[in-house]
DNA sequence: TTTAATGTCTCTAGCAACTAGAGGTTCAAG
DNA sequence: CTTGAACCTCTAGTTGCTAGAGACATTAAA
């Protein structure tokens, strides 16, 4: 059985983190040793990390939820977290999208700078002049991904 | 003179979100008609262009804080803005590159699904097994950008 | 001119996904 | 046996907003 702190340098996730992700459901609540300690089994290390990978390739804590409730009733059918999956590439892409365009015009911007004083400076001006700005702008530009 | 909701439509920034830049000092305290309504000029306007476009860019409102005083006072060297545009394209391009990687990681999740129970989806597999992930994990993995 | 609809006001509370700190208890090493 | 690290619970803070309540202002139509 490992403690609250071994669990979270074996996993990678922070001790506070742990008992947050216990405290909204996401971590079973943990066995105690008789002084009140957490302690944890291969299961919760299991699950654990998993929650890590899926956060780490940008899923929510909501859609980790989903996954993990299909993943507990392993004989459904694949394609729900199939879905999910399909789901998350699509907000990656269209963040790809974005973050590319958001990198050409940080690149104009720092190439125009004049390197005199801000009087002439092009980055405060692309960022106040939308003629300048050169790629489109929509309403869902900054998404929670 | 402009209403908040005018405002609020020709600036492409809701109309609580101006309340809120004023609240935290972004835009200055608007003029008042005479029944305590917020009423602006075309330099406020400017200046929530400005923070649209920065917040576009990917922008925190730290930042953007810093670039207004910049312009506040357009005397100084353009280093300071310069610096600030850098600093973000090594944030953008460091996000660019791990997203990059968590697409392909998607598509391979995808691409394994055998489309029959989770008990034979790779979907769950590859994020609960570490050795299939097939991208290094480190601790900036999920930055503020 | 009245009335209805819309817009605006302030204020509080909430969201994700944690992080930080206070103040106290338990554990493991020397 | 003592010391110091690790643990406990609890509250409150973070960023960048968003949503709602309940009241006042403004505008357009009837």
């Amino acid at each position: 059985m490992l403690t609250i702190g071994k669990l979270s340098k074996t996993a990678g996730v922070k001790v506070p983190t742990i008992r947050y992700y216990e405290e909204i459901g996401l971590l079973p609540e943990a066995e105690r040793s008789a002084g009140n300690q957490r302690l944890y089994g291969s299961a919760t290390m299991d699950r654990l990390t998993f929650i890590r990978h899926a956060r780490e390739l940008g899923f929510t804590l909501e859609a980790i939820r989903d996954l993990l409730s299909l993943s507990d009733t392993p004989d459904q059918s694949c394609a729900a977290a199939d879905q999910l999956a399909k789901a998350q590439l699509v907000a990656v892409r269209d963040r790809l999208a974005r973050l590319r365009a958001l990198e050409v015009e940080l690149e104009r911007m720092i190439a125009q700078c004049a390197h005199g004083t801000i009087a002439d400076c092009r980055v405060i001006e692309v960022l106040g002049n939308h003629d300048l700005c050169g790629h489109a702008h929509n309403a869902s530009d900054h998404p929670s991904l």
